[in-house]
DNA sequence: CGGCTTTGACCTGCGC
DNA sequence: GCGCAGGTCAAAGCCG
């Protein structure tokens, strides 16, 4: 199911998508473009019956093969095992690339859509709403969130899927500086690069 | 009273 | 330059 590269999850009533942009060309955040759509989300967990869903709006920029991208827990060990299992290792921290030709630090997205009553997941981190937008051809608001954690700024976006309310699009965007308050991350160092990388976790026990 | 949400105003980028 | 759309700010109000 998964490829290096493009990924893609059926799981229950949730889909995922990690999709790096810009391998080839090396321009998929500069101009702005990406693949305008492609097939593979299911509401019902059929994969021979896709739903198109584009994803040009989620998927601008570029997101890094060695990203130091730090998925939100609620993505369970579905998403983990699958990048792991396609080469792609998930570091802890770091530091956030450049876009090319420019001073502007690389940020990194990855979006969702799930089937939910409630717009707001529980994903383990502490947001604050800072903004709400209504959206052109969409009768959803979008609304606009904070990590409310001090000196870490990911932001997040969630809306209700336009074709079908019943599906929630949460997109995050940026990298935590921080472990998520509610889980234990295990960690693994590589000695070569220096870095550590996540290697499962676990809800602490506390909650 | 502190933290959060709401919401209108403002800023910025982009296409024409 | 202008208008539009998306994103952000910040004051006001709400709530525990």
């Amino acid at each position: 199911m998964a490829a290096v590269g493009e990924l893609q999850f059926h799981y229950s009533d949730m889909d995922l998508y990690f999709m790096p942009h810009g391998n080839s060309s090396g321009s998929g955040y500069e101009s702005g473009s990406a693949s305008s759509s492609f097939s593979g989300p299911t509401g019902d967990g059929n994969s021979d019956n896709p739903i198109p869903f584009d994803l040009s709006e989620y998927f601008r920029d570029e997101v890094s093969m060695h990203s130091s991208f730090l998925p939100p827990p609620y993505m369970d060990n579905c998403l983990f095992q699958a990048m792991q299992s396609s080469g792609i290792n998930l570091p802890v921290g770091g530091s956030v690339s450049r876009i090319p030709g420019t001073d502007k630090p690389r940020t990194e997205r990855i979006a969702f859509r799930m089937k939910s009553v409630a717009e707001i997941i529980d994903d383990g981190f502490k947001w604050r709403k800072y903004g709400k937008k209504s959206v052109k051809n969409s009768p959803n608001p979008r609304n606009y969130y904070k990590c409310s954690t001090e000196g870490c700024s990911v932001k997040k976006r969630v809306e209700r899927e336009k074709d079908d309310p019943s599906y929630v699009i949460t997109t995050y965007e940026g990298i935590h500086n921080h472990v998520s308050p509610s889980m234990v991350y295990y960690t693994n160092h590589d000695a070569e690069s220096g870095q550590y990388y996540v290697s499962g976790y676990q809800i602490s026990p506390g909650l």
